[in-house]
DNA sequence: CCACTGACTACTT
DNA sequence: CAAGTAGCCAGTG
């Protein structure tokens, strides 16, 4: 049974365009918990295969990809190149230019 | 119900 | 800037 945090979330992530991002924080927002932040990583780690979510959309506050190398980080990295989103010099995504923005989001 | 775990964050050193 | 810390809360056992 998932609540109804979790379920906005997931709606949120699947409606994030290609070539922009959210930060675990931010998404927690829009879903309505400003602290929850935390179970958006563990949504993204326990079911973005099964509910197909661009999971690698989502990066940490500082702009950064959260995953460790040959963990992920390089598919992510290459997944959100793909989509035509640049990386600085030390490797972080430039949020000013790249975070979705998003005032609301309708979803009951 | 309790304890523990995190692809987190904001704040302090 | 890097490293440490306290707060956070859904899922899992």
């Amino acid at each position: 049974m998932l609540t109804r945090f979790t379920r906005k979330a997931m709606n949120i992530i699947r409606n994030i365009p290609e070539g922009k991002v959210l930060t675990y924080g931010r998404a927690a927002v829009l879903a309505g918990k400003p602290n929850g932040a935390r179970q958006i990583s563990r949504l993204l780690h326990s079911m973005s295969e099964k509910y197909d979510l661009p999971w690698h959309r989502v990066i940490n506050s500082k702009g950064k990809i959260s995953l460790k190398p040959s963990q992920g980080y390089e598919l992510q990295k290459a997944l959100l190149e793909s989509e035509g989103i640049r990386f600085s010099k030390n490797d972080t995504i430039d949020l000013r230019l790249y975070l979705w923005q998003v005032s609301f989001f309708n979803t009951p």
